[in-house]
DNA sequence: TAGTTTTTTGAAAACGTTTATATTTTTCGA
DNA sequence: TCGAAAAATATAAACGTTTTCAAAAAACTA
């Protein structure tokens, strides 16, 4: 029993494929009698298209590609969930190809089987974007900020998330504010400690280099380089920030961890801030005060925009999207 | 500048298009030079196959389909970013479907896109399940125990797990133990409840009706559900479990909450337990003692099973998964 | 060198659809 | 009732591959 094609469907009613296609495809032109029996044969037979075959001809296939490297992180929840949501709405399937094999993937990407795609965290280089923007291939990026005549982006604004947070912190009084960053590279730890920078500049301050520590985005990273920081301060009997402002939650959480293994409490003693809003984030005590990025705003931004390109828009403007400062109890004025 | 076919590297090469699928291919039976020749072309327009021609021909994808209703819950990334380890491990891709919409699910899976599919928490009709297995499609459940002929099921033991943390709080000496539940009918939730009460019967102990409160797997149900009981319990001057066992974590931690609220300590005066493990339950304070999934393992199970049945096996005995006691802070001997 | 075998290449069919065009059937007017 | 117009259906091509089988080319053999 093999599984039952429009041909067969064509022969069990008695007629031509091409009749069968028209009356599944509702183009209004086959006599509502044989669409009728042509539906029942259908139904009872339990005929359901091969979307390959479909797809093969159409050349359009009415689903998204979203392209990661890795889906860990609780970010992911949230961007997929709502991908997924707005995706559906929109009346595209969403498919998720996980891979960290640039070949792999731009096999994947060109192998029309995505009307679109999505990119995130993945390694492609200059020249494959080149070769997507030369087949028309509609692309946004969720992790840089990239446009080209098939592409655009849609970005949270890091830069100013540093900043909102430096503000924040200086309004509460701290002078001395540390950085704990992610790796070195990273473009959002980057930008955060940029903006931070520039709140500090405009009120004549500065980070000093040995205020700028590695946490690698990690817990453990972060705890470690917190403890030997406060240590050699110690020792050295230099004076310690009054505020950390972390690259994100998770290596805010290894400070906080640190500190209090040190004998400082948060926020009495030092203050504490991260990035991201993760779970955690509300549940750690204690809270921790953060910012927050809009996911569910940056899905439905992508989705949209990525379906502007699909219907033929050109050079779509980037998006970038304004986080949100969540204050809890980590940090409070000095 | 339309796509590259094969037929424009065959024309460019000057050779027909079966000698150029072969050399691409690798059919050991084109003669060096030609192959040589064939390879450079390609490489120079940039040629990438069209995947949806590839897999019509073949009839294979190399691709497997995970499909599921929703991606919330940090159980999530942890089994997507297995399920895509595994999965590329073995060559193939996967593909993640998100839709609540049961034709268009089926409508997918019977698209003849997947070699296989993944099944999770998903509304599908026994008919339906009859369809994909007259159909020879293979499946995996993630969330329910099934098997027949090309389907087979992956789950974790949650009546086992009810039962060990049962007869942990049990040797601490609680013999008033309170649950809180998730929805009605929720299979996991009652497989919890029902090990646990069994580990009470064997030392001759029951849960009283009294005892069963719904927390509906949300923190506020739960807590609304805990503090509601206390208070009244307190009014009626009735004893109070000395041990809470949650449904899941995350009311865990609404139960420890509302006990907190009503002055009561975690765990000095109260034990508390989850299950899931997420991500929370160690940065919680106090640490969640719980039940951890082995969500890595069931993935690459899944996997395997599914590709067993892919190649042919059937029948294909369906994986029970114990889960592991993880013993932190909210629950003591009394 | 001619015949034979082996290697290499090409033509054509096939996968399951949709769609343009051709053909048949039906309807309608005179 | 016949012919023309309209409606319905069928035939065939096409989408981009792979694969079977036939044909051509190359390599041996005597």
């Amino acid at each position: 029993m093999a599984k039952v094609t429009i041909k067969d469907v064509a022969r069990e009613a008695g007629v031509s494929i091409s009749t069968v296609s028209k009356a599944l495809n509702d183009v209004n032109v086959v006599k509502p009698d044989t669409k009728k029996r042509i539906l029942e044969v259908a139904q009872r037979l339990e005929y359901s298209p091969n979307l390959i075959g479909q797809r093969l001809k159409s050349g359009s296939t009415q689903t998204i590609g979203f392209f990661t490297s890795s889906v860990t992180g609780p970010y992911f929840s949230l961007l997929m969930d709502a991908l997924a949501h707005f995706s559906e709405k929109s009346g595209y399937g969403l498919n998720v190809y996980i891979s960290s094999d640039r070949h792999q993937i731009m096999n994947t990407i060109r192998g029309n089987l995505f009307d679109g795609v999505l990119l995130f965290d993945l390694v492609i280089s200059d020249q494959d974007l080149e070769i997507l923007n030369s087949e028309k291939m509609p692309v946004v990026f969720l992790d840089r900020k990239y446009t080209s005549e098939y592409a655009t982006s849609v970005i949270f604004d890091s830069f100013q998330a540093g900043y909102d947070v430096g503000n924040y912190l200086l309004n509460l009084g701290h002078r001395k504010i540390a950085y704990i960053a992610g790796f070195e590279g990273v473009y959002d730890s980057e930008q955060r400690l940029a903006g931070l920078r520039k709140a500090m500049a405009e009120r004549s301050l500065a980070i000093p280099a040995s205020y700028l520590l590695q946490g690698l985005f990690e817990e453990e990273a972060a705890y470690n380089a917190v403890l030997s920081f406060i240590r050699s301060a110690r020792l050295q009997g230099t004076e310690i920030p009054t505020a950390f402002v972390a690259g994100n939650d998770i290596s805010a959480i290894g400070a906080m961890k640190a500190l209090k293994h040190e004998g400082y409490n948060v926020p009495e003693d030092v203050s504490v801030t991260g990035f991201d809003d993760i779970d955690i984030a509300e549940y750690f005590n204690p809270a921790l005060t953060t910012i927050r990025n809009p996911i569910a705003a940056q899905a439905r931004q992508s989705i949209q925009l990525l379906l502007q390109l699909v219907k033929g828009e050109r050079n779509v403007a980037a998006k970038v999207l304004p986080g949100e400062l969540i204050i809890r109890k980590s940090a409070r004025n000095i």
